[in-house]
Parts: C-alpha cells; structure tokens; sequence
RNA sequence: GCCGGGAUGGCGGAAUCGGUAGACGCAGCGGAUUCAAAAUCCGCCGCUGGUAACAGUGUGGGGGUUCGAGUCCCCCUCCCGGCACCA
C-alpha cells in the first residue's frame, strides 16, 4: 500500500474503473427497486461555480447511499441551454450563442466528470438542441389546439433608444441596462399557457407532497393565493366623449351604459366606499383621457418604469381623479373614479373599490388626496380617529357593521353573505374564488430560445406548426447585437407558407420563456434517445422523481411550472391512458421504499406511485458565500479583489500581489460583480475532488447557505490524510504480525459481557451507533456534515484505542472497514482506494448494525436542582423511576441542597434526568 | 411593500420529541519532535471572578408559559431568498 495520500492518482484510477465498468448505468428494466435521484440542471455559463459543486454533491451523495443500499439509481445530467447570457456574451464578443454555448458545455461536462459524480451520462441532454425541444414544440401546438394556450396583450419593458423588450434583470432603476433610456411599459401579443386552470389542483396537491419543505409549500400556496371574495360591480352611464366632464350621465350626445367591475375580499365594507380606483391601463382610464391632457400626462406617467411587481409596490402611491363617476350598486350614490399607479391591470379585474377606513393603502391614499373616510365596521372599546390608522381598522375578525343601513350589526361573515345575496338579485355581483396566480406567458421577444411553433396567415390567423413539420429549428449561426430580435431580419426563418392554405405566411418569431424547458426535462431523462415521441413507457417507471435538489431561489416559480407541466403531460396521456383525467389518476404517493435489506431483495419492487406530481421528495439547498475585498479609488470607485489574491496576516487583509491591505467588504453570495468566486477547478487541482466535496458536505448542512473557508479546506484534507494513514499503518501492523490479516469481529466474539475489555465493548457501541446515525442522517435528516463529524469522533476513539492483540486488530479492521464505507457516498475516490486495501476485491458494501453492540447495562443521568445542572447518576439501564428517585435523593448533591429538608417535587425523566425542586 | 427563512464562542456549526448549550472542525495558546521550519503528535480553549475547588453568567433584543426554553407563545431589530422577462 503507498504510504502517502495522493488524490490525483486514486481519483484517476477511479474514475477511469467506474467508466470502463460502466458503473452509472442505469437500468431501463430489472426488478431492483429504482431511486431517481436529480439536481437541478446547470444554466452552461461558462464553468462551474461552488453552488454546482454543493448542489451535485448533495445529490451524488444521495445516490451513492442508495446505490450501496441496493438501488438501481438514475442520476442524469444535462443543459438548461438556452437563455439570456449567451446573448449577452454574443453581444459582447461577437460569438454566435450557440457556438458559446456548446463550448461552455463540453468544458463543464470535464469539470463534473472530475469531481467523479456518479451521473449516467449516457442519459445526458441539451434543450438548445432540436431533439429535445422539438418535443416542447409539438405539445405547445397539442395545447394550443386544446386551448390550454392561447393569446392575449401583455405589458412588457421597452427601451425606447434600443427598440427592444428588456427583462427585469436589464432594468437598472427604471433604466435600460445598455440605453440609460427611461423605460416604458408597453403592450404587446403574447402566447399564454392557462395555468390558471389548474390553481386548485397545484395548491390542494401541496398536500400530497410530505417530503417537500414547509416553507416551500407555504411559498407557493401563497404564490397561487387563492381568496374567496365578491366580484361586484359599478354602473355608470357615459354620454359621447364631449360631455364626458361632470356627473356623468351627460346632457346631449349619446349615453353609454356600461359596469365597473371589481373584486374584493371585504365586501362586508362595501357601504364605506368613497371611490374607486383604476390601472392606469384600463379602458376607463383611457377613455377618460382622450380629452383630458392632464390625466394623459399622469397616465403616460404610470406606464414610465418597470413593470416588476417589487418596483410597483414600493414606489410612491399616486392617483388622479379621471372626473368620471359610477353609482354604488347598492345605494345608488355617485362615486368618483381614480387612476391609481398601485393598481394592477393584471390582477383580479384591474380596478379596485376603495374603503379608506378599512384598507391601510386606501386610507394613506384617501388622506394624502382629500378623500372622504368613511367608517363601516367598529370594534368593542376600539374609537375610530382620522389622524392615524390603526391595526383594528383593517381586523375582519372582531368588527361589526355601523353606519351600513340594513347591514348593521352583523360580522364579517355574515355581512358578506347579505350584500353578496343583495348583489346577486340586482345582478351587479357574486361570490368568486379568486387566485392571486396569472396566466403563464411566454413569449420571449429573443433569439436564443426554442422557436414558437406558430405560422402567421393573413387568411387562416395563428397557425400552429403540423407534427409532421417539426422541429421549427432555429437557426445556430446568428449573432445578436441588442437591438430586438435578429430572427425578424432572418428571411429564410420568417417567410414560409400556411399549412392550411398553402398561402405565404410568416413564421412567429418570439421564442419560448427558458422555464418552459426547464418545466419538463426532468421526465426526459427516462427517455432521452426515443425520437418517436416526447416521452415513452420508460418515464411511467422511473416517474415521478424520489429525490429533487436545488437552490431555494427556484421555491416557486421553477417548481411551481414543472408541477404544471407534468399534469399538463398527465392530462395529454403521456404517462399512459389511465392517468388523462385530472385526479384519476392514484390518490396519494405512496412512501418512500424501505432500503433493501442485505442488497438484494427480488421481491421490493417499488410500489405504486402517483403521477400526478413530478417530485416527491425536495432538498433546497443554501447558497455559498465568500468574503469580499476591496479598495476604493479618490472618485469612490470599488475595486473587487478575488479572495484567492488575498490573504490575512495578524488579523489584517493584504493583496499578495503588492502586500497592501484591502478592505474587508463583509460575507456575500459568490458572484461576479463581487469577484468573490472561489474556482472549484484550482481547489481541485490544488487537493483533489474528495477534499472539495468533503468541505462542502462538511462545513454547513445543505439547507443553509455555506460560507466559504481556506483554512476548512486544509481541515478537511488534514481529515483525509490522517484517514489514509490510518489505515496504511494498521495494514503495516497486519502484514508484519505472524497471523494473517485480520478479519472484523462480528457479533458475540468481542461483544461478550465478560470476554472483551471495556474499551474494545466501549469502542464496538461507538462504532454501531455511528453506523446507525450516519445512515440516519444521509436517509432521513439529510443532514450531512453531522455524519461526518460522528465518523471523526469515531477515528478520534479508535486513535485512542491501544494494543495489538488480535482482539484490539480485529476490531480495528472492523471499525476502519465501517468508517470507510460510512464516508464513500461523500468522498468517493478515497474510499474506493481504502476499501481495496482493507478487504481486497470485494465491493464496497453499507454496514450492518449489530443490535447487541450497543446494549448499555449501566447509564448516566443527569442531576438538576431547581432547573439547574448539580452533578451526575449511574444507575442500572433497567432502573424504574422510584429507583432512580431514591437513588438521585440519596446522592451527595442532593444531600447538599435539600439540607435535611423533603423536596417539593421531583421529576424524574428515565434515560435523561432527575429534577430536584426545594 | 408583500410572501418565506435566518440570527448560538474569535469563526463555520452541534444540540433530531421542551431535558448536560457549544459535539465536530477552523483559528488561537501551551508542549513534544526538529539544527530550524513545514508537516505531524499531545494538551488547553464561551464570558466574568477565583491559584484552584467552585460560583455567577450566557443562544439578536424585550416579555410570557414551564420543574426545566437555543427549542413553544407574543412583540421588536437586523440580515438573506422570491416577487411572474436572471437562471
């Protein structure tokens, strides 16, 4: 055995035996129960960063359990390909983003092959290729003829200077990212998928959805916010555009019957309305304007700035009055009619009624313009002030009508019903569930995404892309320069004839939102070769994914399309005719299978699963953050430095390049605008990938964000070579004793009450009930760097434990056979080398617990007086709660703070502690 | 602004169901080894007082429930993620 710890040599070796084996292959068919184990796929922005590395680590680790458990795993890789930066990088360097893009790819695809994932890369995909998303394409026109996607207008970014559509991300405070232009809100066609449609069943399937995190479930079932409210409306009577001033009814001309329609969850204040409020968007708006310059200046105003919805709601409330007024549905009386900034044309019915006593926005509003406040609902000993609001304004729970006519005296409830009856007779309103959740759209005014397959025909109007036509390919050799979509200017993309009419028509050239890519890839990988259809029998199988890992950013949106998309799949048939209809398919997803005892196991099939969830297990793991470093200039300029040219001495941050200091800029989120990115390649090089997954597993468990240290990167090396070490010098001692290699005791042998010294029985339990945790904490917990930290207590033990008797050597074999098994989901390389050694030819195999190492006949309990620690109890581990009682009143301790007096309680909690209150 | 999460020694973190706060690692300090250094090995290490035994105190801040609170409840501060065209 080499005496010295050299990870470039054992991981070569490694990797090269797992890929001439094949040893990541997984089966299509067999009766091993299956476990598909993904990672969110990589954006290919150029090379990995730490957060790859954490997140594939993760999931790897996962997988190699599963796979030593018995599993046949799939763990696939692929390219989320398509997107924003490859257009950026073509703009900055000319490259065509195809071009950049499968360059980045194939330099990635080595990065993770070095850090010896245990991926099936046979399996690999890229959704920037025609195979992949000429399979988007052909379900986009199935839905489309379904209806399930249809048009509409939608309001975007425009940069004015630029002529183009810019995403949120291009918009720096109001401002095109290239233009400096003030950007403009502006309303464009766009294809929409109706994910509405299926709000309830994405928020009621939250439930069947046990091994998703809490909080990712409360983010989206708020995302998809369902409410239960009244939609009611306003009539009005507008006369021809002349007389529009005044009340409304207009003298003369010719008189408009029209409704205002709006939605509110607190109906029971209706009667408190003083105005209502519009988007500056709406029709009434607009129509307002048309000889009123004044509004149209504000209105022109309102669509200046982005149209993210952060921006809208943290911006100053502004209103004006349009001079418009409709009738309150109940009472008959003119209410005036407001553009509001605030409201949102997206939502609900692009109006709102406002009741500035009982709405905290409506009040600040209704103070800052004038407007009459008028109270509706009291609360017991409460007294209503117009200086300030107060919470209970706003309090459904505890109100009841005042000032409401026929409605007083009654709550929230109750009020509700009345006014939605009264509505509902004078047909001006209903009940309505109403969701906080739009439709999906996703048109992309960009070049590098997947076609949509639509053909524009004057005669026949939107046209979708026969099967037999597609893939619609885009074309690769394109270099866009910022300036709209180059695809407009590619005539051999554009002009082409209608499939209905035979006529000369135009291809659409808005591309797909990357999310629709990203929605359904998951299910690919069972099938990524079969060029007969989107999916086959294959994604019935291995559906839907055990375990899910990703960054928390993608808790809703992400998640939340990739849950549509499958019951959007489901619903096509793809999963097989049983599954069409909606909620037919099986209830509930059964639980996780079992881990196979002993490996094998032909009768553990997975049992059946549901189809109508794509993951049934989630992990979100935090984000990696490093240090910042910088200097400023005279002009206040910042200049990053990396923390690799960086490095501390006596407490003060020096720039090795010149031995200056820097300023330390606090702990951030690795990124560029930073420059505090730590190249996983050069920690690679540097100490080998085992050492690299090692510190991330080891430094925070996965849900948290992990801050990146050097000197816990040598830790975790240091851990690595004392290990090899370990075992080197116990394999010295094997070959130089006069018996053969010694072989791990199992069971009675060294386990005998009487037999063993305490410190080989003290050491055995140790290592059980650390086989035990660390197989709890990768299964269960998930919790990764607490399992390593048991197998370094269980190293630090087995260092301290003397003698070279066959009985110390055997237990030695047995415990540094365990230890290494126990680390080779995390560290691979190392263990694979380790392993051979220790038992040689035979595969790496999961431990067993043996129940009897772990019997105690004599425990400790702790000793409290009043709360507060005193001392310690041994006691027999089958002591009862009298014994213990006595035994705890009669010790010392006791004696000292009872002072000959009798306690006033005493609580005894067997196996943890005794109580003493005096 | 709205929704979700977080805060524990000098640092990363542990404490899994309300029961020994600080496991494990890093840094630091002391020692061994070495001509010396690196590497390695051994020991100490929350804070305050004390030579020590020990006592007090301590989980972002304030209040509460309990024999007992890092953990449960109420209020507050700060930090992070998401907000529909970044992925």
């Amino acid at each position: 055995m080499q005496e010295k710890y050299l990870p470039q040599d054992i991981e070569r070796a490694a990797q090269a035996k797992w890929a001439h084996t094949q040893a990541f292959r997984a089966a299509d068919d067999g009766d091993r129960p299956r476990y598909y184990c993904l990672s969110m796929f990589p954006y290919p922005s150029g090379k990995l960063h730490m957060g790859h590395v954490r997140n594939y680590t993760i999931g790897d680790v996962l997988a190699r359990y599963h796979a030593m458990r018995g599993f046949n795993v799939m763990q696939p890789m692929g390219w989320d390909a398509f997107g924003l930066p490859a257009e950026n990088a073509a703009i900055a360097n000319g490259v065509p983003p195809a071009k950049w893009t499968y360059a980045n790819i194939d330099h990635m695809r080595t990065q993770l092959q070095a850090l010896g994932f245990a991926i099936d890369w046979s399996r690999e995909l890229a959704t920037c290729k025609p195979d992949y998303y000429r399979w988007e394409q052909w379900l986009f026109t199935r839905l489309f003829e379904k209806g399930v996607i249809y048009k509409k207008m939608a309001t975007v970014n425009w940069d004015p200077v630029d002529q183009t559509v810019l995403a949120n991300e291009q918009v720096i405070e109001g401002r095109g990212w290239r233009s400096g232009a003030l950007v403009e809100k502006r309303d464009i066609p766009m294809y929409f998928f109706r994910i509405t449609q299926y709000a309830d069943e994405l928020l009621t399937g939250l439930d069947t959805l046990p091994g998703w995190p809490e909080r990712v479930k409360t983010m989206q079932a708020n995302w998809i916010g369902k409410s239960v409210g009244v939609r009611l409306a306003f009539p009005y009577q507008l006369s021809s555009p002349a007389s529009l001033e005044g009340e409304g009814r207009g003298e003369g001309g010719e008189v408009e019957n029209g409704q205002l329609w709006v939605f509110t969850t607190r109906a029971d204040t209706l009667m408190g309305v003083t105005f209502v409020a519009v988007a500056a968007e709406h029709p009434l708006a607009t129509r307002a304007a048309a000889n009123n310059p004044e509004l149209a200046a504000f209105i022109a105003e309102c669509k200046q700035g982005s149209v993210a919805e952060a921006d809208m709601a943290t911006m100053e409330k502004k209103g004006m009055d349009t001079g418009l007024k409709v009738t309150h549905p109940l009472t008959g009386e003119f209410i005036p009619v407001w553009v509001g900034n605030y409201v949102l044309m997206s939502y609900g019915e692009g109006a709102v009624m406002a009741v500035p006593a009982h709405d905290e926005r409506d009040f600040g509003f209704a103070q800052k313009y004038g407007l009459p406040i008028k109270q509706v609902i009291s609360v017991e000993n409460e007294t209503f002030s117009l200086d300030a609001w107060q919470e209970w304004y706003g309090d459904k729970t505890r109100g009841r009508c005042v000032n409401s006519g026929k409605y007083d005296g009654l709550g929230y409830e109750a009020a509700v019903d009345a006014i939605a009856a009264d509505l509902a007779a004078k047909g001006l309103g209903e009940k309505k569930t109403q969701f906080r959740l739009r439709d999906w759209g996703i048109s992309r005014q960009r070049y590098w995404g997947c076609p949509i397959p639509i053909i524009h025909c004057d005669a026949c109007g939107d046209v979708p892309v026969p099967a037999e036509q597609l893939p619609v390919v885009l074309p690769e050799d394109v270099v866009p320069d910022g300036a709209g979509n180059p695809l407009n200017k590619r005539a051999d993309f554009v002009n082409c004839t209608c499939p209905k009419c035979g006529g000369a028509a135009r291809r659409e050239t808005d591309t797909m939102d990357t999310f629709v890519e990203s929605s359904w890839y998951y299910a690919r990988y069972a099938c990524p070769d079969f060029a007969g259809g989107m999916l086959d029998g294959r994604a019935k199988q291995w559906l839907p994914v055990d375990q899910y890992i990703g960054g928390i950013e993608h808790a809703i949106l992400h998640l939340l399309y990739a849950r549509f998309f499958h019951k959007l799949m489901r619903d096509e048939g793809l999963f097989g005719a049983e599954h069409i209809v909606q909620g037919r398919g099986v209830a509930s997803p059964s639980p996780q299978p079992s881990p196979l005892e002993g490996g094998g196991a032909n009768d553990a099939l997975r049992a059946p699963k549901a189809i109508d969830e794509p993951f049934a297990n989630l992990l979100t793991q935090g984000m990696v953050i490093a240090d910042t470093y910088y200097r400023e200039d005279a002009a206040g300029k910042k200049t990053w430095f990396n923390p690799a040219d960086v490095e501390t001495r006596d407490g003060v941050a020096l720039l090795k390049s010149d031995g200056q200091p820097v300023v330390v800029g606090g702990t951030e989120k690795m990124s560029k605008s930073k420059n505090n990115g730590v190249d996983p390649q050069a920690l690679i090089d540097q100490y080998g990938a085992d050492t690299a997954r090692l510190f991330t597993m080891f430094a925070a468990p996965p849900e948290q964000s992990l801050e990146w240290s050097d000197a816990g990167v040598e830790g975790a090396h240091r851990f690595l070579k004392r290990l090899w070490k370990t075992v080197y010098e116990h394999m010295q001692g094997a070959a130089a004793s006069p018996s053969p290699q010694p072989s791990p005791l199992e069971g009675e042998g060294a386990n005998d009450a009487q037999g063993a010294p305490k410190a080989i029985k003290d050491l055995r339990r140790q290592l059980h009930q650390t086989i035990q945790k660390v197989g709890d904490d990768i299964e269960r917990r998930k919790q990764f760097n607490t399992a390593i930290a048991a197998v370094m207590e269980l190293m630090n033990a087995l260092a301290k434990l003397d003698g070279d008797d066959a009985t110390t050597r055997s237990v030695r074999q047995e415990t540094l056979e365990a230890a290494v098994a126990l680390l080779a989901p995390i560290v691979p390389h190392i263990a694979e080398a380790l392993y051979a050694e220790l038992r040689p030819g035979a595969a790496l195999a999961w431990p067993a617990v043996d129940e009897s190492a772990l019997v105690q006949d004599e425990i400790e309990l702790m000793l409290q007086v009043n709360g507060k620690l005193r001392g310690s109890l041994r006691v027999p581990a089958a002591a009862d709660k009298a014994a213990i009682e006595a035994a705890a009143l009669a010790s010392e301790a006791a004696q000292k703070y009872l002072e000959g007096q009798p306690p006033k309680k005493v609580v005894v909690v067997p196996g943890r502690l005794v109580n003493i209150v005096v």
